[in-house]
DNA sequence: TAAAAATACTCCATAGGTATTTTAT
DNA sequence: ATAAAATACCTATGGAGTATTTTTA
């Protein structure tokens, strides 16, 4: 077991090291410093920490010129093969940094410029997965991040909530029945719904029977596992959905009439991540979408 | 003009690299931090934050067992190559530093275990430099402090007082004339040393006839440019000597008698290092050497 | 005298400590 | 039930900023 790296004692931390690094570059503290984004104190400060630390001078200066003494060109040729190395090895675990953010259908708008912003600001890559599940991934650890739409009612995450968003009913143009009255409405009331068919999609949806007041409730027509065939449901007529309204215009479909739903209690869409042993960059993720969330506000 | 070190944007220290590092040796948070000195939870946030900096997860750690990611193991694997020759190139200044202490005689008893202490702490070496000259080196640049009796009245240098010494009159036993009485007392007043013959040490001597009051001074007998060649000049009867008591037990001479002096200003010792351009441990051992003082009081 | 490094101070971010909670076996 | 990691909260160190002084070419 290895307990010894060779540096313990030594009070240097690489700011040290780049801070002497940018003054042997610039043959000059008040420059290093500028380049490095700090103040010529602070650079000077640093450097004399550095040659306290390591007991010799490193850089023998006036106010006129500043030159390295053997010691630093030592230490800067040292440096100069190591420090690359170093940013390397770092770099290259970042450059393959990749969030994956889950969702089960109708990814909102907003989120493409969320990631975009997230992939500028953090270098890593998002990858967007579909997967027909409740946690849309999340618990199987195909996905880092996930859109929830609904009450996840999942201890086990981290949930920030992004937005509310209206329901519509969808219904087949060709319906028969009950149903039939339904796709010749333009709005509706979401009680009306009390006794028709309904369409459930029991994986990812947010619906069910069970959302409407005993006695009022629709009837349970059919269900499926996930975003296309229930909308292939409904097109078939074995029933009605309800859906967010974004479905409009995500995805519109020749044979399905959708109908707005007033007094319709609106969907959560939220974002969420493992409480525990989430992505490092899972957090920021998040911390993104609250902050943009804030703006809109 | 290298502008990029490959490690720029990363908010990543070496206590960082430290860190997980020791995880990745001990397979325990607990462990680790022990082993760094530092609490389990200080060491969880550290590890975190370097999983935040890099953008992917290097430890799956549970309860019960903390195991590399693929990702971890290949920093580790990169880190074990490069960080122990970070420390190698640290070291390597650290190893030959050394501090040169310059005195022009009289080196204090209490300076031996000071050096020890400073070697012990820092690691560095010191050595001992006699030079003939007012600063004892520290101007020419052949010492980085210097021990420096008396007032050095030089604005350029930091200064320390380690103590003060009583002064005791140095006279040849086979001295002729008035001196012939002063070797027969064995304590005498300050004042009693008006219109004898004085000799002085011109260089690195702290007593000439101008620190008695005009009128009342000893008669300037010779001149000497050190201390052997003073202490030669007494022996021999060239005049009557003033020097620090400790003479007395470092440097006896069969010829020469020394005798008390009442009321005779004490001669300051002090440590000096040049107020700019210092050695990077001078103050270092200045610190120590105040500490030291301190406690005696 | 002008340009640059070194001080003096102030402030705040954050590394670390202690106490506690959570969780996996 | 237990041991270990994770959280919450707090404190204090020290890193960095602004203003100023000192120095040397």
């Amino acid at each position: 077991m290895n307990t010894e790296d060779g540096l313990d004692g030594l009070d240097v931390e690489l700011r040290h090291l780049r801070g002497f690094v940018a003054v042997m570059e610039e043959r000059s503290f008040t420059y290093a410093a500028h380049r490095l984004r700090i103040g010529q104190p602070a650079l000077t400060r640093t450097v004399r920490a550095l040659e306290e630390a390591v007991g010799a001078r490193l850089l023998d200066r006036s106010t006129r010129r500043v030159e390295p003494t053997e010691a630093g060109r030592r230490l800067y040729r040292d440096l100069g093969a190591l420090l690359p190395r170093l940013g390397e090895a770092l770099r290259a675990l970042c450059a393959k940094a990749t969030l994956r953010l889950g969702f089960t259908w109708l990814l909102p708008a907003a989120c493409s410029s969320l990631v975009s912003a997230f992939e500028a600001e953090t270098g890593a890559g998002v990858r967007l997965v579909r997967r027909d599940s409740a946690l849309a991934g999340l618990d199987t650890g195909e996905a880092d991040v996930a859109v929830l739409r609904g009450d996840p009612a999942d201890g086990s995450l981290r949930v920030t909530t992004l937005f509310h968003e209206p329901r519509v009913a969808a219904v087949s143009r060709s319906a028969g029945g009950a149903a039939a009255a339904v796709a010749r409405r333009r709005v509706m009331d979401w009680t009306e719904l009390a006794g028709l068919p309904l369409v459930v999609n029991t994986v990812s949806g947010t619906v069910r029977p069970e959302h409407w007041p005993e006695g009022h409730r629709p009837s349970l027509a059919c269900t499926s596992g996930n975003f296309d065939e229930w909308l292939e449901a409904v097109a078939a007529g074995h029933g009605i959905g309800v859906a967010p309204e974004s479905v409009i215009h995500r995805q519109p479909h020749p044979d399905v009439r959708f109908v707005r739903l007033k007094n319709a209690p609106p969907e959560a869409v939220r974002l969420a991540v493992p409480a525990r042993g989430a992505h490092p960059l899972a957090a920021h993720f998040l911390k993104l979408a609250d902050r943009a969330g804030s703006q809109r506000r």
